[in-house]
DNA sequence: TGTACATCAGTGAACGCGCGTTCACTGATGTAC
DNA sequence: TGTACATCAGTGAACGCGCGTTCACTGATGTAC
Protein backbone atom coordinates (compact mmCIF):
# COMPACT_ATOMS: atom_id res chain seq x y z
CA UNK A 1 0.00 0.00 0.00
CA UNK A 2 3.23 2.61 0.89
CA UNK A 3 4.57 4.09 -2.51
CA UNK A 4 7.24 6.34 -2.55
CA UNK A 5 8.34 8.49 -5.56
CA UNK A 6 11.94 10.46 -4.90
CA UNK A 7 10.32 13.33 -3.31
CA UNK A 8 8.48 11.13 -0.66
CA UNK A 9 10.86 11.53 2.31
CA UNK A 10 11.02 15.29 2.58
CA UNK A 11 7.33 15.10 2.44
CA UNK A 12 6.68 12.68 4.72
CA UNK A 13 9.86 14.78 7.28
CA UNK A 14 7.42 18.20 6.30
CA UNK A 15 4.16 16.50 7.44
CA UNK A 16 5.61 15.68 10.42
CA UNK A 17 7.43 18.91 11.16
CA UNK A 18 4.00 20.59 9.86
CA UNK A 19 1.74 17.81 12.77
CA UNK A 20 4.30 18.54 15.50
CA UNK A 21 4.00 22.36 15.00
CA UNK A 22 0.04 22.39 15.28
CA UNK A 23 0.29 19.70 18.27
CA UNK A 24 2.90 21.63 20.38
CA UNK A 25 1.36 24.60 20.20
CA UNK A 26 -2.12 22.94 21.02
CA UNK A 27 -0.77 20.84 23.86
CA UNK A 28 2.28 21.65 25.10
CA UNK A 29 6.04 20.52 24.28
CA UNK A 30 5.74 17.80 26.92
CA UNK A 31 2.14 16.76 26.03
CA UNK A 32 2.44 15.27 22.62
CA UNK A 33 4.71 12.17 22.48
CA UNK A 34 6.65 10.49 18.76
CA UNK A 35 4.04 8.03 18.47
CA UNK A 36 0.93 10.43 18.70
CA UNK A 37 2.60 12.29 16.59
CA UNK A 38 3.57 9.94 13.88
CA UNK A 39 0.27 8.08 14.63
CA UNK A 40 -1.50 11.44 13.31
CA UNK A 41 0.15 11.30 9.93
CA UNK A 42 -0.80 8.25 9.43
CA UNK A 43 2.44 5.86 10.58
CA UNK A 44 4.36 4.56 13.63
CA UNK A 45 6.90 5.83 15.81
CA UNK A 46 9.95 3.86 15.02
CA UNK A 47 10.34 5.31 11.48
CA UNK A 48 10.80 9.01 13.41
CA UNK A 49 14.47 8.79 13.70
CA UNK A 50 14.85 7.83 10.16
CA UNK A 51 13.92 12.09 9.94
CA UNK A 52 15.18 13.43 12.74
CA UNK A 53 18.49 12.56 15.50
CA UNK A 54 15.74 13.55 18.27
CA UNK A 55 12.67 15.36 19.41
CA UNK A 56 14.74 18.31 20.48
CA UNK A 57 15.57 18.62 16.51
CA UNK A 58 11.72 18.29 15.49
CA UNK A 59 10.72 21.00 18.18
CA UNK A 60 13.37 23.18 17.11
CA UNK A 61 12.53 22.78 13.45
CA UNK A 62 9.27 23.12 14.42
CA UNK A 63 9.72 25.92 16.49
CA UNK A 64 11.19 27.67 12.84
CA UNK A 65 10.25 26.20 9.83
CA UNK A 66 6.68 24.71 11.20
CA UNK A 67 5.22 28.51 11.70
CA UNK A 68 5.50 29.83 8.83
CA UNK A 69 2.43 29.70 7.87
CA UNK A 70 0.57 31.21 11.15
CA UNK A 71 2.29 34.11 10.95
CA UNK A 72 1.79 34.34 7.59
CA UNK A 73 -1.50 34.22 8.03
CA UNK A 74 -1.72 37.12 10.98
CA UNK A 75 0.87 39.42 9.40
CA UNK A 76 -0.06 39.34 5.84
CA UNK A 77 -3.29 41.31 5.59
CA UNK A 78 -1.88 43.87 7.33
CA UNK A 79 1.26 44.78 5.44
CA UNK A 80 -0.99 44.63 2.09
CA UNK A 81 -3.28 47.53 4.50
CA UNK A 82 -0.24 49.30 5.46
CA UNK A 83 0.17 52.68 7.92
CA UNK A 84 -2.00 52.84 10.70
CA UNK A 85 -4.92 50.97 9.50
CA UNK A 86 -2.32 48.09 9.01
CA UNK A 87 -1.00 48.25 12.50
CA UNK A 88 -4.69 48.11 13.68
CA UNK A 89 -6.06 44.91 11.45
CA UNK A 90 -2.63 43.48 13.11
CA UNK A 91 -3.56 43.85 16.85
CA UNK A 92 -7.37 43.05 15.89
CA UNK A 93 -6.10 39.62 14.20
CA UNK A 94 -3.56 38.87 17.25
CA UNK A 95 -5.57 40.15 19.99
CA UNK A 96 -8.61 38.32 19.26
CA UNK A 97 -11.07 35.61 20.65
CA UNK A 98 -10.50 33.50 17.38
CA UNK A 99 -6.52 32.98 18.11
CA UNK A 100 -7.35 32.97 21.33
CA UNK A 101 -9.22 29.68 20.84
CA UNK A 102 -6.97 28.23 18.07
CA UNK A 103 -3.83 27.99 19.38
CA UNK A 104 -2.38 25.09 17.47
CA UNK A 105 -2.94 27.74 14.34
CA UNK A 106 -1.58 30.89 15.86
CA UNK A 107 1.82 32.62 17.01
CA UNK A 108 4.12 30.51 18.19
CA UNK A 109 5.08 32.89 21.35
CA UNK A 110 1.87 32.62 23.53
CA UNK A 111 2.16 29.17 22.98
CA UNK A 112 5.18 27.70 23.83
CA UNK A 113 7.39 30.78 24.92
CA UNK A 114 7.49 29.13 28.76
CA UNK A 115 7.91 25.67 27.03
CA UNK A 116 10.69 26.87 25.17
CA UNK A 117 12.64 28.80 28.22
CA UNK A 118 13.01 25.45 29.75
CA UNK A 119 14.66 23.80 26.47
CA UNK A 120 17.98 22.27 24.64
CA UNK A 121 19.43 25.19 23.50
CA UNK A 122 19.10 24.14 19.80
CA UNK A 123 15.31 24.83 20.22
CA UNK A 124 15.74 28.19 22.06
CA UNK A 125 18.21 29.12 19.07
CA UNK A 126 15.66 28.29 16.87
CA UNK A 127 12.71 30.23 18.64
CA UNK A 128 14.66 33.31 18.76
CA UNK A 129 15.30 33.60 15.17
CA UNK A 130 11.37 33.07 14.38
CA UNK A 131 10.62 36.10 17.13
CA UNK A 132 13.58 38.10 15.28
CA UNK A 133 12.07 37.50 11.83
CA UNK A 134 8.45 38.44 13.47
CA UNK A 135 9.79 41.64 14.97
CA UNK A 136 11.28 42.61 11.93
CA UNK A 137 8.11 42.91 10.11
CA UNK A 138 5.86 44.09 13.24
CA UNK A 139 9.47 46.97 12.93
CA UNK A 140 8.33 47.73 9.23
CA UNK A 141 4.85 48.08 9.83
CA UNK A 142 5.17 50.39 12.72
CA UNK A 143 5.38 54.60 11.51
CA UNK A 144 8.84 56.04 11.46
CA UNK A 145 10.88 52.77 12.11
CA UNK A 146 14.53 52.54 10.25
CA UNK A 147 14.98 49.88 8.50
CA UNK A 148 18.01 48.44 9.77
CA UNK A 149 16.48 44.46 9.99
CA UNK A 150 19.18 43.24 12.74
CA UNK A 151 18.07 45.18 15.76
CA UNK A 152 14.42 45.40 16.04
CA UNK A 153 12.84 48.47 17.29
CA UNK A 154 11.70 48.92 20.89
CA UNK A 155 8.37 49.59 19.49
CA UNK A 156 8.26 46.28 17.75
CA UNK A 157 9.23 44.94 21.19
CA UNK A 158 6.60 47.13 23.49
CA UNK A 159 3.73 46.07 20.87
CA UNK A 160 4.95 42.18 20.30
CA UNK A 161 5.01 41.67 24.06
CA UNK A 162 1.96 43.17 24.64
CA UNK A 163 -0.23 41.29 21.97
CA UNK A 164 1.45 38.38 23.67
CA UNK A 165 0.44 38.88 27.03
CA UNK A 166 -2.82 39.03 26.23
CA UNK A 167 -3.29 36.34 24.52
CA UNK A 168 -1.18 34.21 27.30
CA UNK A 169 -3.61 35.42 30.19
CA UNK A 170 -7.16 35.36 28.31
CA UNK A 171 -5.97 31.41 27.53
CA UNK A 172 -5.84 30.70 30.88
CA UNK A 173 -8.40 32.66 32.49
CA UNK A 174 -11.57 30.57 33.16
CA UNK A 175 -14.24 33.15 33.27
CA UNK A 176 -14.57 33.88 29.62
CA UNK A 177 -16.20 37.11 30.71
CA UNK A 178 -12.59 38.40 32.06
CA UNK A 179 -10.91 36.41 29.10
CA UNK A 180 -13.25 38.97 26.65
CA UNK A 181 -11.91 41.85 29.20
CA UNK A 182 -8.11 41.25 28.65
CA UNK A 183 -8.78 41.18 24.99
CA UNK A 184 -10.75 44.06 24.57
CA UNK A 185 -8.55 46.17 27.56
CA UNK A 186 -5.71 45.17 25.44
CA UNK A 187 -6.60 45.62 21.78
CA UNK A 188 -8.40 49.48 22.65
CA UNK A 189 -4.90 49.83 24.60
CA UNK A 190 -2.55 49.11 21.87
CA UNK A 191 -4.58 50.46 18.98
CA UNK A 192 -4.71 53.51 20.91
CA UNK A 193 -1.08 53.45 21.06
CA UNK A 194 0.48 52.23 18.10
CA UNK A 195 -2.27 52.83 15.46
CA UNK A 196 -3.09 56.36 16.17
CA UNK A 197 -3.67 58.51 13.08
CA UNK B 1 13.64 10.49 64.20
CA UNK B 2 10.74 11.71 63.18
CA UNK B 3 8.98 13.68 65.61
CA UNK B 4 5.45 15.02 65.22
CA UNK B 5 3.92 17.64 66.92
CA UNK B 6 0.04 19.03 66.57
CA UNK B 7 0.82 21.28 63.72
CA UNK B 8 2.74 18.74 62.29
CA UNK B 9 0.55 18.20 59.40
CA UNK B 10 -0.46 21.21 58.60
CA UNK B 11 3.28 22.21 58.54
CA UNK B 12 4.25 19.45 56.13
CA UNK B 13 1.13 20.55 53.83
CA UNK B 14 2.93 23.87 53.81
CA UNK B 15 6.16 22.84 52.94
CA UNK B 16 4.70 20.74 50.16
CA UNK B 17 2.80 24.01 48.48
CA UNK B 18 5.65 26.24 49.03
CA UNK B 19 8.26 23.71 47.10
CA UNK B 20 5.91 22.85 44.75
CA UNK B 21 5.01 26.34 43.78
CA UNK B 22 8.63 26.97 43.48
CA UNK B 23 9.59 23.90 41.25
CA UNK B 24 6.56 24.32 38.97
CA UNK B 25 7.70 27.96 38.10
CA UNK B 26 10.98 27.10 37.54
CA UNK B 27 10.10 23.82 35.80
CA UNK B 28 7.14 23.56 34.59
CA UNK B 29 4.03 21.78 35.83
CA UNK B 30 5.08 18.68 33.81
CA UNK B 31 8.50 18.85 34.80
CA UNK B 32 8.08 18.19 38.38
CA UNK B 33 6.93 14.75 39.54
CA UNK B 34 5.43 14.16 42.74
CA UNK B 35 9.18 12.13 44.14
CA UNK B 36 11.27 15.20 43.42
CA UNK B 37 9.05 17.02 45.22
CA UNK B 38 8.41 15.21 48.35
CA UNK B 39 12.07 14.62 48.29
CA UNK B 40 13.04 17.76 48.60
CA UNK B 41 11.43 18.74 51.99
CA UNK B 42 13.12 15.00 53.30
CA UNK B 43 10.23 13.20 52.69
CA UNK B 44 9.23 9.68 50.15
CA UNK B 45 6.59 9.88 47.36
CA UNK B 46 4.12 8.00 49.08
CA UNK B 47 3.06 10.15 51.95
CA UNK B 48 2.15 12.75 49.46
CA UNK B 49 -1.38 11.71 49.21
CA UNK B 50 -2.22 12.07 52.89
CA UNK B 51 -2.39 15.83 52.22
CA UNK B 52 -3.44 16.05 48.79
CA UNK B 53 -6.40 14.39 46.84
CA UNK B 54 -4.27 14.21 43.34
CA UNK B 55 -1.59 16.53 41.54
CA UNK B 56 -4.18 18.62 40.21
CA UNK B 57 -5.01 19.57 43.23
CA UNK B 58 -1.66 20.22 44.68
CA UNK B 59 -0.91 21.94 41.63
CA UNK B 60 -4.10 24.45 41.89
CA UNK B 61 -3.05 25.31 45.58
CA UNK B 62 0.66 25.95 44.57
CA UNK B 63 -1.46 28.51 42.46
CA UNK B 64 -3.54 29.92 44.54
CA UNK B 65 -1.25 30.01 48.11
CA UNK B 66 1.73 29.25 46.85
CA UNK B 67 2.34 33.04 45.15
CA UNK B 68 1.44 34.98 47.97
CA UNK B 69 5.22 35.90 48.88
CA UNK B 70 6.10 36.05 45.87
CA UNK B 71 3.42 38.78 44.52
CA UNK B 72 4.18 40.53 47.80
CA UNK B 73 7.72 40.97 47.45
CA UNK B 74 6.88 42.73 44.17
CA UNK B 75 4.02 44.79 44.80
CA UNK B 76 4.69 45.74 48.39
CA UNK B 77 7.24 48.31 47.72
CA UNK B 78 5.42 50.04 44.92
CA UNK B 79 2.59 49.76 47.68
CA UNK B 80 4.33 51.64 49.95
CA UNK B 81 5.75 54.52 47.57
CA UNK B 82 2.33 55.12 45.77
CA UNK B 83 1.72 57.30 42.73
CA UNK B 84 3.27 57.35 39.64
CA UNK B 85 6.63 56.65 41.84
CA UNK B 86 4.78 53.29 42.57
CA UNK B 87 3.80 52.66 39.25
CA UNK B 88 7.74 52.98 37.89
CA UNK B 89 8.73 50.59 41.07
CA UNK B 90 6.24 47.85 40.10
CA UNK B 91 7.51 48.29 36.74
CA UNK B 92 11.08 48.60 37.38
CA UNK B 93 10.85 45.23 39.71
CA UNK B 94 8.79 43.65 37.71
CA UNK B 95 10.26 43.80 33.79
CA UNK B 96 14.04 42.96 35.32
CA UNK B 97 16.75 40.83 34.64
CA UNK B 98 16.34 39.77 38.11
CA UNK B 99 12.71 38.55 37.70
CA UNK B 100 13.76 37.15 34.45
CA UNK B 101 16.51 34.81 35.70
CA UNK B 102 15.04 33.96 38.91
CA UNK B 103 11.22 32.40 38.64
CA UNK B 104 11.41 30.71 41.02
CA UNK B 105 10.18 33.32 42.97
CA UNK B 106 8.77 35.16 40.49
CA UNK B 107 5.06 35.89 39.36
CA UNK B 108 2.62 33.01 38.79
CA UNK B 109 1.72 34.58 35.42
CA UNK B 110 4.42 34.01 32.32
CA UNK B 111 5.80 30.94 34.10
CA UNK B 112 3.00 29.18 34.49
CA UNK B 113 0.69 30.58 32.23
CA UNK B 114 0.13 28.49 29.68
CA UNK B 115 0.62 25.15 31.04
CA UNK B 116 -2.75 26.32 33.20
CA UNK B 117 -4.43 26.81 30.07
CA UNK B 118 -4.00 23.22 29.30
CA UNK B 119 -4.80 22.54 32.42
CA UNK B 120 -7.42 21.12 34.77
CA UNK B 121 -10.60 23.40 35.89
CA UNK B 122 -9.61 23.37 39.02
CA UNK B 123 -6.00 24.62 38.36
CA UNK B 124 -7.64 27.13 35.73
CA UNK B 125 -9.76 28.25 38.66
CA UNK B 126 -7.23 28.78 41.03
CA UNK B 127 -5.33 30.84 38.95
CA UNK B 128 -8.27 33.28 37.75
CA UNK B 129 -8.44 33.67 41.40
CA UNK B 130 -4.69 34.74 41.86
CA UNK B 131 -5.03 36.73 38.32
CA UNK B 132 -8.15 38.88 39.71
CA UNK B 133 -6.43 39.20 43.23
CA UNK B 134 -3.07 40.67 41.81
CA UNK B 135 -5.10 43.02 38.81
CA UNK B 136 -6.99 44.38 42.05
CA UNK B 137 -3.74 45.45 43.75
CA UNK B 138 -2.44 46.79 40.28
CA UNK B 139 -5.26 48.78 39.62
CA UNK B 140 -5.49 50.33 43.12
CA UNK B 141 -2.01 51.70 41.86
CA UNK B 142 -2.51 53.56 39.20
CA UNK B 143 -4.00 56.99 39.46
CA UNK B 144 -7.53 57.43 38.38
CA UNK B 145 -8.93 54.14 39.39
CA UNK B 146 -12.50 54.00 40.55
CA UNK B 147 -12.45 51.47 43.59
CA UNK B 148 -14.57 49.06 42.37
CA UNK B 149 -12.83 45.66 43.16
CA UNK B 150 -14.47 43.44 41.28
CA UNK B 151 -14.35 44.44 37.55
CA UNK B 152 -10.43 45.26 37.03
CA UNK B 153 -9.44 48.08 35.16
CA UNK B 154 -8.32 48.35 31.97
CA UNK B 155 -5.19 50.41 32.63
CA UNK B 156 -4.67 47.42 35.36
CA UNK B 157 -4.78 44.45 32.25
CA UNK B 158 -2.85 46.12 30.00
CA UNK B 159 -0.09 47.09 31.90
CA UNK B 160 0.11 43.55 33.40
CA UNK B 161 -0.10 41.96 29.99
CA UNK B 162 3.02 44.24 28.73
CA UNK B 163 5.03 42.97 31.88
CA UNK B 164 4.20 39.84 31.36
CA UNK B 165 4.98 39.30 27.98
CA UNK B 166 7.79 40.84 28.24
CA UNK B 167 9.00 39.02 31.19
CA UNK B 168 8.04 35.58 28.99
CA UNK B 169 9.92 36.41 25.91
CA UNK B 170 13.15 37.84 27.44
CA UNK B 171 13.13 33.82 29.04
CA UNK B 172 12.84 32.20 26.28
CA UNK B 173 15.48 34.08 23.94
CA UNK B 174 18.75 32.30 23.71
CA UNK B 175 20.38 35.60 22.66
CA UNK B 176 21.35 38.20 26.32
CA UNK B 177 21.55 41.33 24.22
CA UNK B 178 18.23 40.78 22.63
CA UNK B 179 16.80 39.36 25.93
CA UNK B 180 18.28 42.63 27.41
CA UNK B 181 16.87 44.83 24.84
CA UNK B 182 12.72 43.28 25.24
CA UNK B 183 13.53 44.10 29.31
CA UNK B 184 14.40 48.14 28.34
CA UNK B 185 12.12 48.74 25.70
CA UNK B 186 8.87 47.25 27.31
CA UNK B 187 10.08 49.44 30.70
CA UNK B 188 10.21 52.24 29.21
CA UNK B 189 7.54 51.96 26.86
CA UNK B 190 5.64 50.76 30.20
CA UNK B 191 7.27 53.29 32.34
CA UNK B 192 6.06 56.89 29.79
CA UNK B 193 2.29 55.02 29.06
CA UNK B 194 1.56 54.56 33.13
CA UNK B 195 3.92 56.22 35.43
CA UNK B 196 3.80 59.72 33.16
CA UNK B 197 4.28 62.95 35.66
C1' DT C 1 9.78 -5.31 -22.46
C1' DG C 2 10.89 -8.49 -18.61
C1' DT C 3 13.45 -10.08 -14.60
C1' DA C 4 16.86 -9.83 -10.62
C1' DC C 5 18.51 -7.01 -7.17
C1' DA C 6 20.29 -3.30 -4.00
C1' DT C 7 18.19 0.47 -1.51
C1' DC C 8 16.00 2.38 2.26
C1' DA C 9 11.34 4.32 4.21
C1' DG C 10 8.66 2.48 7.35
C1' DT C 11 7.39 -1.54 10.90
C1' DG C 12 6.87 -3.20 15.47
C1' DA C 13 8.96 -5.49 19.44
C1' DA C 14 11.90 -4.25 23.01
C1' DC C 15 14.85 -1.30 26.24
C1' DG C 16 15.18 1.48 30.54
C1' DC C 17 13.03 5.04 32.79
C1' DG C 18 10.01 8.09 35.43
C1' DC C 19 5.41 9.17 36.07
C1' DG C 20 0.86 9.35 39.27
C1' DT C 21 -1.35 6.51 42.32
C1' DT C 22 -2.36 2.61 45.73
C1' DC C 23 -1.71 0.09 49.82
C1' DA C 24 -0.11 -2.88 53.59
C1' DC C 25 3.12 -1.51 56.95
C1' DT C 26 5.83 0.92 60.74
C1' DG C 27 6.77 3.45 64.56
C1' DA C 28 6.58 7.99 67.13
C1' DT C 29 2.99 10.39 69.15
C1' DG C 30 -0.55 12.25 72.67
C1' DT C 31 -3.86 10.33 75.66
C1' DA C 32 -6.24 7.16 78.97
C1' DC C 33 -5.71 4.88 82.93
C1' DT D 1 4.63 9.74 87.71
C1' DG D 2 4.52 5.39 84.86
C1' DT D 3 2.65 2.19 81.49
C1' DA D 4 -0.53 0.46 77.66
C1' DC D 5 -2.66 1.68 73.60
C1' DA D 6 -5.14 3.78 69.59
C1' DT D 7 -3.89 7.11 66.13
C1' DC D 8 -2.09 8.40 61.92
C1' DA D 9 2.04 10.79 59.36
C1' DG D 10 5.18 8.84 56.76
C1' DT D 11 7.49 4.45 54.37
C1' DG D 12 8.57 1.83 50.40
C1' DA D 13 7.22 -1.87 47.26
C1' DA D 14 4.21 -2.37 43.58
C1' DC D 15 0.76 -1.19 39.76
C1' DG D 16 -0.08 0.18 34.92
C1' DC D 17 1.20 3.43 31.73
C1' DG D 18 3.48 6.31 28.27
C1' DC D 19 7.71 8.25 27.21
C1' DG D 20 12.18 8.64 23.91
C1' DT D 21 15.10 5.70 21.65
C1' DT D 22 17.13 1.39 19.37
C1' DC D 23 17.24 -2.19 16.14
C1' DA D 24 16.51 -6.34 13.36
C1' DC D 25 13.17 -6.74 9.90
C1' DT D 26 10.08 -6.14 5.70
C1' DG D 27 8.65 -5.06 1.37
C1' DA D 28 7.84 -1.51 -2.36
C1' DT D 29 10.83 1.03 -5.07
C1' DG D 30 13.92 2.60 -9.14
C1' DT D 31 17.70 0.69 -11.61
C1' DA D 32 20.81 -2.64 -13.96
C1' DC D 33 20.93 -6.00 -17.11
Amino acid sequence: MVRYSKEHKEETRRRIVEAASRAYRREGIGGVGIGELMGEIGLTHGGFYAHFASKDALVAEACEQGTAESTDRILARAEKAGGAEGVRTLIDAYVSALHRDLPERGCLMPALAADVSRGAPEVRGAFTRTLRRMLGRIGRLLPGAGSRDDAPSDEALALLSGMVGAVLLARAVDDPELSERILAANRRFLAETFAAE
